[in-house]
DNA sequence: ATAAATATGTAGCCTTAGATACAATTGAAT
DNA sequence: ATTCAATTGTATCTAAGGCTACATATTTAT
């Protein structure tokens, strides 16, 4: 089959395509933000244990994130390489005042995007669910838009 | 330091912690969402380069995904071992049945979740970087009370 | 004090998903 | 018919993030 040449006419084109440059950029940020999606769940994880607790355990984590504690130290090992945690070998993980800061955004954020689907009357079960992805894509106009209408519904 | 005990006091919970399991749960669910959103995301693009252009090429995707032709080239292998595209060396890349199915419902959902955002008065740009990452994680029960605001506002 | 259970660490495997560099094929221009 | 540019394919690297199996350390129970 003769490929098809590049430029077709009118009378192929059934839709508009938006110019690739800007499409490429909306995939290249949710790939971003899927990145950094792991560092987010795990700070966020170590300052609710450590709230409860008083501490966060790898055990603690892995439970709490459902995957094997192979995967939590891994990453771990990972977010104090990048400044979130402090941790010595068989001890607990703490966070560092970055990752206290960073903790403390997504917290606001995940609190929000449930309170914000509550709101449309979403139930709690699929609203934690749901936030708990959708977090990690919510620009800081949407978060606001959100915060906004919660406030004057 | 010490090691703390598992079951400490009262005095030391600061905060209640929903039970593991569940926590577990919703993280499971936003890994496996983000594990399909690959898929998703490139049956839509050739759906909408199909009928754009009469057929979908690996530059197409490639230049629109904002990655190499190479990661189109595995990816697009993966996608038919899947059972999602049909292609032959060379050739151009074409949905199965099932891949338009896929990429119908992925289209309804990007586009619901786009009219979502900009009627909460979200700029056209932010409602289209945001939805990008936002639409796999929405479930059902979340696109139906979407769809449900936007028909009565 | 010793043994058992729990927790943590390490080695090695897999898949996805990005990349560069180079090879082969194709389609179009000369 | 030949050449050339664009397209597609392949080899190889890197990193994240999942896993099992096994080793070591620590805490708890006897
Ligand atoms: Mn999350
Ligand atoms: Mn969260
Ligand atoms: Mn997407
Ligand atoms: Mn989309």
């Amino acid at each position: 089959m003769p490929r098809l040449a590049r430029k077709p006419s009118v009378a192929v084109r059934a839709a508009p395509l938006r110019p690739p440059a800007q499409s490429a950029e909306n995939f290249r940020r949710s790939r971003r933000d899927r990145a950094v999606e792991t560092a987010q769940d795990y700070v966020e994880a170590i300052a609710d244990l450590t709230g409860a607790l008083g501490e966060a355990r790898v055990v603690d984590l892995a439970r709490r994130l459902g995957v094997t504690h192979v995967t939590v130290n891994r990453t771990v090992a990972r977010l104090q390489r990048a400044g979130y945690v402090n941790t010595q070998p068989y001890q607990a993980i703490f966070l560092s005042a970055a990752g206290r800061k960073l903790a403390e955004e997504c917290k606001r954020r995940h609190e929000t995007v449930v309170a914000f689907l509550r709101s449309l009357g979403i139930s709690e079960k699929v609203a934690e669910l749901d936030a708990e992805g959708i977090e990690h894509h919510v620009s800081p106009e949407t978060l606001a838009a959100f915060e906004r209408l919660l406030k004057k519904p």
